[in-house]
DNA sequence: CGCATAATAT
DNA sequence: GATATTATGC
């Protein structure tokens, strides 16, 4: 995603720019003209579809009718100021409510919506979508962010394990992916796991961040990734409580194929000299243990055959699909922070081509 | 540590 | 509902 937008460099195309570069031309064009009339009646007619679902997308009812509002005045100029702030009132940064002390979550559904409901005008008029990649504001910071960040985000609503009743609605909309998308669904892009080095943020709804572009460019020397918040064991006394699942970001796997690697392969490295190896905050043995037996499976027999083949039966032994085939991207020196990285995330999961990269199997007995 | 299996996430 | 990925138990 990034990488994708070198050749466009220009402002953020924010979301608000539909509407607003559409006014901006129509009243360059003609004001009052025929189309103009035009549009404020299909966006009447949009108002008019959604008001159906206006307690779901309420911040969409509301942008539809201001937009024709200010239309209807003529009160809009070439920059479409009526547009923006009312926008930008619902898309605020993006803050990610700080520590997420429970409460981040009416800002984040605000954000939601309205994505969606642009997204959703944005289709049906079939503009080209002008929001591409940066919905984000502090893309950039992220990067590291993601890192090093909260340990405390992770906590909070750990609490009680609540994941199984997560709602759809919980998830962190990302508008990456233009039109062709219901609202409905927008929702659920599935954009989740691979970006975030650290554990998944999955479904709670916390820990906001983890959109974008994670593992840009920066050396790996930085021996510290911190992932998941360790310390505050839930405020009361349970211990009950599990873990949250580690998500194997391609840039944690990365390091976990180096240390294999190092090691002297799947076969002889042992979990805990791989963890140390790797040498991420909060990363545990048994994290690893477990990983490392997913990787050996997948592995166990035709390391090469890069393609498992869908599974058929029960048994899931031999397939080291598309997470595995990250590890492909092995740096030329300890030092590189594989850019490929980020294009395999960015574009196709799925597509990487891990043919005769899986060669880490090299058994040298210590 | 490694394997088997339960628990979850997609 | 099937799979895939992680967590846990032994």
């Amino acid at each position: 995603m990034c990488s994708a937008s070198d050749s466009s460099p220009p402002p953020p195309p924010f979301v608000p720019r539909t509407i607003s570069h559409f006014l901006t031309e129509i009243a360059d064009v003609a004001d009052g003209s025929p189309r103009l009339d035009d549009f404020v009646e299909r966006l009447q007619g949009e108002l008019g579809k959604i008001d159906a679902f206006k307690r779901e997308l309420p911040l969409c009812m509301l942008l539809l009718s201001e937009a024709i509002e200010a239309l209807k005045n003529g009160s809009l100029r070439p920059s479409a100021p009526s547009a923006r702030p009312v926008l930008e009132q619902f898309i605020p940064l993006e803050k990610d409510s700080g520590g997420g002390e429970g409460i981040g979550e009416k800002p984040k559904d605000a954000r939601t919506r309205t994505a969606s409901c642009l997204k959703l005008v944005d289709t049906e008029e079939n503009f080209s979508s002008s929001f591409d990649l940066n919905e984000n504001p502090k893309a950039e910071l992220q990067t590291e962010i993601i890192e090093e960040q909260k340990p405390a985000a992770c906590e909070d609503q750990s609490q009680f394990r609540t994941c199984k009743s997560r709602n759809a609605d919980t998830r962190k909309s990302h508008p990456l992916f233009p039109s062709a998308m219901a609202s409905r669904e927008l929702a659920e892009i599935p954009l989740h796991g691979f970006l975030s080095l650290g554990v998944g943020m999955k479904n709670p709804s916390e820990e906001s961040s983890s959109s974008n572009c994670t593992i840009s460019g920066r050396s790996r020397t930085i021996s510290s990734v911190d992932c998941n918040a360790p310390s505050s064991p839930r405020g009361g006394s349970q211990q009950t409580a599990k873990k949250r699942r580690r998500a194997w970001s391609p840039e944690l796997h990365r390091r976990f194929i180096d240390a294999l690697q190092q090691l002297g392969g799947a076969q002889v490295a042992t979990p805990k000299q791989i963890r140390e190896l790797m040498q991420v905050n909060g990363l545990t043995n048994d994290e690893v243990k477990s990983h490392l037996q997913k990787y050996r499976l997948h592995h166990q027999r035709l390391p090469n055959k890069a393609f498992p083949a869908r599974k058929s039966g029960v048994l899931q032994d031999l397939q080291m699909a598309r997470d595995i085939s990250s590890d492909s991207l092995k740096m030329s020196g300890p030092q590189s922070p594989s850019p490929q990285s980020l294009l395999y995330i960015a574009g196709n999961p799925g597509l990487t081509s891990h043919t005769a990269s899986d060669s880490l199997e090299e058994d040298r007995e210590l």
